[in-house]
Formats: structure tokens, sequence, C-alpha cells
DNA sequence: AGCATTAGGGAAATCGTTTTCCTTCGCAAT
DNA sequence: ATTGCGAAGGAAAACGATTTCCCTAATGCT
């Protein structure tokens, strides 16, 4: 369909080499460097995790040479049973295919792991079945909390939240409650700045706006800022087109949504789209279309990933500073769990703006006097 | 440098919001499904397990109907514990930024989850220091096995390799071993069916290469299939201007690396990139240059990640299945665990063909006649 | 009848940690 | 001289599962 003939169908060529089966020999457990130490567990227990006032320098030290020649590392799964508490947060990511989604989840688990915790990453298809089935799963695995890139509905999730546990949203606020942590950005204020910026141009529309469901808050408020900004300098909602497309996955739904926005009248000819995966869609719609972009439609897309600087020099976009995303909801989960304050991060956005003639350099142009709005509250409301 | 004028720096805003710590009422345990059916712990975990013989009918279904009630799940931790082996495999991803190794990320993790495993993925940054540090981390979480999507060479891989380990090596073969399990690609074929597509079409060049560390299997071995058959075809490898760039980001390896290669004369006109990341970059370099892509210089790169079809029609690519990866690395698993087979896993590559007229509709062309050589045993030798 | 086998199920050991009690010793304050 | 206290460290109890021994009936086979 999307993608180009193939010179032959998949399969492929297994070979087997034989290998013996040794037997695993058991790594050096607390037994064996307290044998070796002369001392009892507990002692080297307590020298491990550094407790002042329970082992004499003399004695810290021949566990230390102990646990040294040993090559001993305790067992996470020994420490996480007695504790009822596992070193472990879960991750579950709506689309690893997303790379704005990839950089988040990169930015997380360097933060992570810089805090001593360990990253399982998961993606859960945006599929309420699958986040479920991952939820429970982190809990098996006492997960010290879990972060949410983009949650959906799920009755797992009402249970953990109904039972406090440790739970971060992050990009789309928490489904089901109000007061949810959360680290994202200013939906609203960004979607308000697009507008901003193509009046501040002079531009006049036709206007348009693609996304993927509007029942979630990201996408609701971006929309609402976005509309909101247009309805004060006089432009009828009404006079907007906007459209979206099936399903869940946002490069499908650019594609058909671009077309059936073609088909509208007047052509709208400054789009937003809520996502760059969508942008990536109405791009290939326009290309096999021959509309050029962003010469007769330009395009903002939201995330900025990573890539568009490299291959998308057609797309402005707002920039949601996924890098420092990770240190974010590292403090977030600190505040959760030490003091059980449940906070609000809005990071700060940006507007990317892109000149894209496909012949030229792929140059930025700034873009004069985007507002960041930074008091907002309770967005989009 | 790369990334376009900003609008503000970075920074934010955080809210607190309070929430009373309520203390965690412990999950059902064994002993409390045990409690409620009337009989032993044993018995619970014999009939959680299916295991035969050991429970009549009707007292499984008591076992089944307090489990049902109190809503419980086994604890991961106290199972890992008593069977020295937990249910996770860690997987160790070079670069998550990388589309493509997202892709095959989340295949992995989609077969894992079907055989009943759970995937913790990390990003090593391609870094030797961070590698040792999550396969320790792995260690101590007895995890089942460990793949490795693009390996670097460390001391504790060498050291879990030496201890019998089941470990995996995707894309990038083993620094370290020759007969070490292997989910891939035949890279030596590959390249080589690149230079027959340009031969076949009646190029003579000049022709180019682009590639990061030639130190790793996969690079030399495309480089060695491409180069073999130009040689082949009479075209001196002294002819093929070739360069690389710096560190570890193709990125900017592409883009710094296109920059010298615009200086070789004469200039190369068709150049293979060894990873999409590059070709990626070298577009930049040229579109900033305004040099046309496919008109002046074709591309062509490696991976064919999912989203070039979208915005990348200007991109001809070796295609890499990721999709099916998953699955072949969970069979791969299974031998190495239950038989201690080795195996290599050669999937079948693809040619995609993109025409990428920036005006017209981004049409793939079908290349005639690339062999696809399945009999390699020693890619590259 | 005598014996082996199997189904059914409980008690307790086990995995590798952390943590709670203890005990002992030395020293300072009363 | 007695008490109190902190440092140092050991013994043993958790933690939550699986698994190894047991034991008792019942059944099948000679």
């Amino acid at each position: 369909m999307h993608c180009g003939k193939r010179l032959q169908g998949i399969g492929g060529r297994v070979t087997k080499h034989d290998r013996s089966k040794t037997a695993q020999p058991r790594p050096a457990s607390i037994a064996a460097v307290a044998h070796r130490a002369g001392v009892s567990i507990a002692t080297v227990s307590r020298v491990m995790n550094g407790i002042e006032n329970k082992a004499s320098s003399e004695t810290a030290s021949r566990v230390m040479a102990a646990v040294e020649s040993l090559g001993y590392r305790p067992q996470s799964v020994g420490r996480a049973l007695r504790q009822r508490e596992s070193r472990i947060v879960g991750v579950l990511a709506a689309n690893l295919g997303n790379p704005a989604m990839a950089a988040a989840a990169a930015s997380i688990e360097l933060a992570l792991r810089d805090a001593g915790f360990v990253m399982a990453l998961c993606d859960t298809h945006e599929d309420a079945g699958i986040q479920d089935e991952y939820l429970a799963e982190m809990e098996a695995q006492l997960a010290r909390g879990i972060v949410l890139l983009v949650a959906v509905p799920s009755p797992k999730l009402d249970a953990l939240r109904a039972a406090g546990r440790p739970l971060i949203f992050v990009n789309r606020r928490d489904p089901g409650a109000e007061d949810s942590t959360f680290v994202g950005i200013d939906d609203h204020a960004a979607g308000r700045a697009v507008a901003e910026h193509w009046l501040a141009k002079g531009e006049t529309g036709p206007f348009g706006l693609l996304h993927a469901s509007l029942a979630f808050s990201a996408g609701r408020h971006r929309a609402a800022g976005y509309l909101g900004r247009l309805a004060e300098a006089g432009i009828d909602e009404g006079s907007i087109a906007h459209a979206t497309g099936p399903g869940r996955h946002h490069l499908e739904i650019g594609y058909i949504g671009m077309a059936r926005l073609l088909e509208a009248t007047p052509r709208p000819r400054r789009i937003l789209c809520l996502s760059d995966l969508i942008a990536y869609g109405v791009y290939r719609c326009l290309v096999e279309r021959g509309v050029s972009v962003p010469g007769e439609i330009e395009l903002f897309g939201f995330d900025d990933n990573p890539l568009n600087a490299w291959i998308a020099p057609w797309l402005s976009a707002v920039r949601i500073p996924y890098e420092i995303f990770g240190t974010a909801v590292v403090a977030s989960l600190a505040a959760l769990i030490d003091e059980g304050r449940a906070t609000t991060a809005l990071l700060n956005h940006e507007l990317v703006i892109r000149g894209g003639s496909p012949r030229g350099p792929a140059r930025d142009v700034m873009s004069q006097a985007s507002r960041i709005i930074l008091e907002t509250k309770s967005p989009g409301a």
C-alpha cells in the first residue's frame, strides 16, 4: 500500500551450531562474601549499604576486599523481595515507532539510571488491554513507579490510582483524574502560539486542523488554544476545516485526513497537525498529488522530533523539550514517592520555524513574539 | 548548530498539589489465597502453574475462585528468587533515537510478550561502559537472556559469554566470538545487491561509500560486498570515494562525511550509506548546498526504517525486515535456553527503490533481478 | 492377599537479601 | 560501684514464591 514494491517475500534461513550446555556456576552470594571476610551476612549487607556505626573501618575494608575478589554484586530479586519494592520503573510508551516518544524514552532512561533506577520500557500501542497487561506486570515486578508516556483509560489504571501507586503521566494527562502527577507542556498555550504566529505574519487563512482523537487532554487543549486564538481574531470556527482519520496510527490519520481536507472549499492553506507523524502523513499525501509544501500549503507540527531538522525542512513545529523530560520525570517521581506530593511540571515549548524551500538551504526562520504562557492552571478549560 | 533558532530557552514551571500519603495495603499473597481456599500454599502454587495430578478438579476450581475473588497475581520476585531466574529479558539497544532500532525493539517486545517474557529495554549509546553497567544490572535481575541490538566489545560481555549466559546478537555479530547466536541479514549479500542494482541499470559511477566505523561485522560486510561487486565489474576500489565522520552519531557522520566527499574529484554521483541515519545527514548536507537528490546525487541507505516511505521519497534502501526480528529472536532464545544451541538466523533483506522526484508522486520503482544470496556461511570473509 | 503405583495434598526447605532483635564491650556520667 | 549509652556485630526472622520430601488412600496387578 504505502510501502515500496519488494524484490522478494520475507523468509530466511536458520543455521544451527551446537554448543555444549555448561552448568551455570552460581554467582557469589552474600554468604560467600561473609564467609571470606569472616563476618556475618548482616555485616556484609550493612557495609554494602553504607550504614554508619555498624562496622569498624577495618571490618568494612575487609568486607570490601572480599566483595572485590569475588566480584560480588547483590542480586536485585533478593533485595526486592525483602523490601517489597524493586528498582524497576516501568515506562509504558504508546508507540515507540514515534521518534518523539523514543526521544522521551531515551531521556527518561538516562535520568532514571542516574537516580539508580532501572527502566523497563514497554509499548502499549495505545491499547487499553495491553496497557493493563503491562500495568499488572509492573505490579508483579514490584516496580517503584510507573511512567505513562501517553496513557489510555483502563480498569487497572483506575485500580492503581485508587491504590495510591506512584503514577506519572507524561504528555497526556491522567484520563481519570485531575490532580495526578503530570509532566508535559502547556498544550493550550502552544496551540495558541501557532495561531498567533500565523496571525502575526498577516495570514488570513484558510486555516485547517488535523488531529487524532480529541478525547484526551493534549489534543483537546492544543486544538482549543489554536481555535480560540483564531476566534479572537474574528475567524469563525466554522470556516476552519478540520479532519481526522480512522484508528490510532498518526501517519495514516494524516494521510487520509489530508485527502479529505483537499476536498474542502476553500482549500485550507495553513494546517496545524497535532503531531509530527500526522504531518508526515499529510506530506506524503501532498507529495503524491504534486502539491508543494510549504509553497502551496504550509504545515505546522507538534513535537519536533530530532529527525525533523535533518529530513523535514518543510515542517515547522512546536518543539517539546523531550531531552529534559527525564529529569522532570525523576524529580516528579521523587516528590511522589518521598513526600507523597503529586506535581505538575509544565516545561517550556518553543516554535521552530523552517523555511523549507526544497532547493535552498534548510534554514530555520525565527518567529517574532510568540508568547509562552506560564501561568495556566487548567489549560483548555 | 543544526537545530532551528529557538524562541526561548528551556525551563519551566512546577506546581505542587498536596496529596495524602496513604499506607499501601498489601496485595493478596499466595498465603491469602491458600487460606481462603482452605488448602496449603503448595497446592495453590501447583494449581497456578498447571501441574497435573496434584490437585483434584474440585480443589483446583476452589483455588481459582479464591484467586479470582482476591485478584491475586503472583509476585515475580518471589518466583524469580526461588527459581534463580526471572522472566525479564534485557534488550540493550545502541540508539533508541534510530527509528530502525525502535522498530526492532517494538518487534522484539511483541514477540517476547507473546512468549511470556518481559522486556527491559535500555539504551547503551554504543558505549562500552554503559553497556557493562546494563549487563551487570541484567545479571542482578536474573534476566533469562540478553539481547544485544548492536553490541560493542566490553569486559562484562566477555565475562557473560565465558559464563555461558544466553546472549543474542542482533544486526551486529558478537565482536568477541564467531559462533554466538546471531539474528540479522546477510550483510555481505546486501552490500553486493546494491552494487548489482546500480550496475544493472548501466551506471558507471563515480561511486561513493559513507560509513561509520568499519570495525564491526555489519558495516565491514556491507562495505566488502559492495566494493567486491564493483571490483568484479572492473571498477577500481581506489576510484570509489569513501568517507566517514567522527564519533558514533550517524546523522553527523553523514553530514560531515558528505561535506568531505563533495571535495573529491570526480564527485561521486551514486553513494551507498551504510545506515538510513547516515543518509539523512547526507541529505541535509546536500539540501543546504542546493544539490538535488536524487537528481544530481543518488543515495542508497540501509535499514529502510518505517518512516522512509512517508518522508524520504528520495531514498532507496536495503530493507531489513525488523518486523519479523522479534519472532526470530525469541526462537533463537528458546533454542539457546532449552537446548543450548547457538543459531544464526539470516533473514531476507529486500531492495526498496524510490524515485523521489520532489514534485511527482513518491513512487517506488521495482528493481530488476537483485539476487538474494542465502547460502553464505561466513559473509565478508 | 500382598505389593507397587498413582492421585492428592500438606509441612517445610529454599532462594538471597534486609532488618529486627539481641549480646557484648568499653567508656563516661552519676 | 552502678547505670546508661553507643559502637560493633551476630542470630534469626522476615519477604513470596517453588519444590522437595513426606504421608495417606485408592487402585491395579500378580
